[in-house]
DNA sequence: CATGAATGAGGTTTCATTCAT
DNA sequence: GATGAATGAAACCTCATTCAT
């Protein structure tokens, strides 16, 4: 299960400290605003060390979003076993990344708020090939069965659901936290639910009920 | 020798020179990745000037991000002018913005990807309270005529609007700008329409439409 | 007199406060057991500065031996001033090399000690060529007026004596110092002076004494 | 597989490698310009096991340097052996180390330019008491016999000599190895034979000459 | 007993920022 | 009021040495 194979890799504690540290520093200063010395001396390591297998601070940081936004890729696999209603599919990994990313603020943090976007964005692991999959099948299989709106590029599906993930979290943070941010999952995912929909023009849904209405 | 006539106004040329190089220097690389020396060196100026009139490298990026911001508020207040029906207002705001995003890339990769998160959204500069106000009262007004959800918080559907032009942002640099961002408008504003009006449930619709269906 | 035409040269406190710790440090220990950083902070410069001016632990000790060395040669020009003998001036020579290495004997410790030779030999500064020339001529001409042995390429006269003086001081140092280095000028510049004597072959010379001992 | 004949004595193999690779790398960088991963790998040996044997990069060089000159003192002891005039043994000793530093030039730049002075004159092998004793029990001798200036401490007799050769070595290589360091051999050895005669002063030398001249 | 991993630290370059002019 | 010098610190790379296996 576990990345045993992965050659040169350090002690498991010796990450795990690593781990815990960079969460701890990068979710609460810029990139730019946290010095490897520090990393290294939290977290007990030597500094040549984390050069040795990282190469670079960003590496260094790109290195461990990988595995934890692997994790979270996991956890979505997992919940979406023996699940077979595509809203309900949808409603799940809505909700399953704003309760990770809310129980997981300071990776949050790091992702949203601090990763200097340029670079990481040139990297292998921004692309996140598993979860984007995987998304993008649920949502293709929605778009050929008719559910979804299919005059839309598959992508721009997905990116509707995360951008709003995205900018939910970092106003989250920008307004205080003042509730849970997964607690309006059910509202918020109506919105997208209605947003990715086909077309059955809103003007016809209008005139369709005030059509029903006057029946009535 | 040279532009003896204005001499007591090189200010505006200063401000401008430098404001071109930020937006070549800092679109084509993260933050921490651009010296201020490289800034000053191309905008012609003393670095030593730069800090004496912005403070920090951070502050001085603000400074022009709010400028540029602001222009783009006054466009979309500009545009609204003599404007009523919400659903015209809202895709022109949505429309106006993946516009001055693309034609103005170097910009809007400044803010989405470059802008080190974490001290831009405690910067007052982030805010944009114009803009916000603006959009926000365009939204409530909406909510208040029954014709948005108005069981969601305003700002969430203003989060709903913005976290997918950021999103739409990002990927389009990401995949390579195959064709123009605002393309696609028209579609994506349709998502963002059908996101957040009332949910006179979908089902509901659905049974509508069925409805009307067997009547005709 | 002093370079004040260089450009680029540091505050005369500033390089004072270095040259003291130079001799400080690099006389105690080999030239790679010295940090830069221990150098900068004794010298109360920064680190960053030291690197400026100088680019390389190499060259800031190399630049400092420079000049150390032409303070000697001016010494020495300052002291020829008006001596006509061969034999003084050369004596004169070979005394101010072993007093100034003595009373300066930090310096000497760093040249003949503690300077990587290897690259200090591809160094410029290395070369001395005012102090070279200055021997060199000298030499020439005992040479030429046939007081000094002229079968012998002047160069060999000249590594004759440095030789003597470089060896002399490493001994001095390695015996401990029990006496002053320069104590026994006279017997070891009789040495060298005999062994820079045209050769009227010393078995003729023998042969000479022993004749006018039989022949009184 | 290979050699498991000598299993118990891949010992001198194991030497002879690091010791072609310390000529080869030692004398062609400064010390603190070779590292000793270089070495080791070079070898074909692992750097903790350097370690194991000798400690520090030091002391490694130390001992090999030390093996080297008692090469050097092995092949003078043998070459004295049956000669009786002092002149000659003298002349001798002089030729070898010419000879020896030039055929072994690796070796020589390693003594004479690249180790770190400071520490190796700590060190037990800089002494090289079997070759000091050697050399010192000649120029007693000499200075017992009245052949050589007695007025003088012999170890300055022995400083005499070798200044001269450690001087020559090094301009020997710093003006290009032009032609062979021990062409001159019998030209030079003349100047130190007649700097280490007792001073029946050269001036009575010459007024000897004179004299005879004026007999004849 | 030999090895590679880990370490602390140094050299070098570059940076943001401060300071004195 | 604009400037360059000086600074402290960081990234980066590599090293000598120690340590656990």
């Amino acid at each position: 299960m576990v990345d045993e194979t992965r050659k040169n890799a350090p002690k498991s504690d010796f990450r795990e400290r690593l781990g815990s540290t960079i969460l701890e520093v990068f979710s609460e200063a810029d990139f730019h605003a946290v010095g490897i010395r520090d990393i290294a001396q939290k977290a007990g390591v030597s500094f040549a060390t984390i050069y040795k297998y990282y190469g670079s601070k960003e590496q260094l940081v790109f290195s461990f979003v990988d595995q934890w936004m692997g994790v979270l890729t996991d956890r979505i696999i997992d919940h979406l076993h023996g699940m077979a209603d595509l809203k309900e599919k949808l409603r799940k990994i809505f909700w399953l990344q704003l309760d990770y990313y809310e129980r997981h603020e300071e990776f949050a943090k790091i992702i949203f708020l601090t990763l200097p976007m340029k670079t990481w964005m040139s990297d292998e692991s921004f692309e996140q090939h598993r979860m984007f999959d995987l998304l993008m099948d649920v949502l293709r299989q929605g778009q050929e069965e008719g559910i979804l709106n299919d005059q839309i590029d598959t992508r721009i599906l997905l990116d509707f659901m995360m951008g709003f993930v995205q900018r939910s979290f970092m106003m989250w943070i920008q307004r205080g936290k003042k509730e849970p941010l997964s607690s309006q999952t059910d509202i918020m995912f109506d919105m997208i639910w209605q947003g990715i929909q086909p077309p059955h023009s809103t003007d016809k849904q209008q005139a369709d009920s005030r059509a029903i209405e006057q029946l009535s």
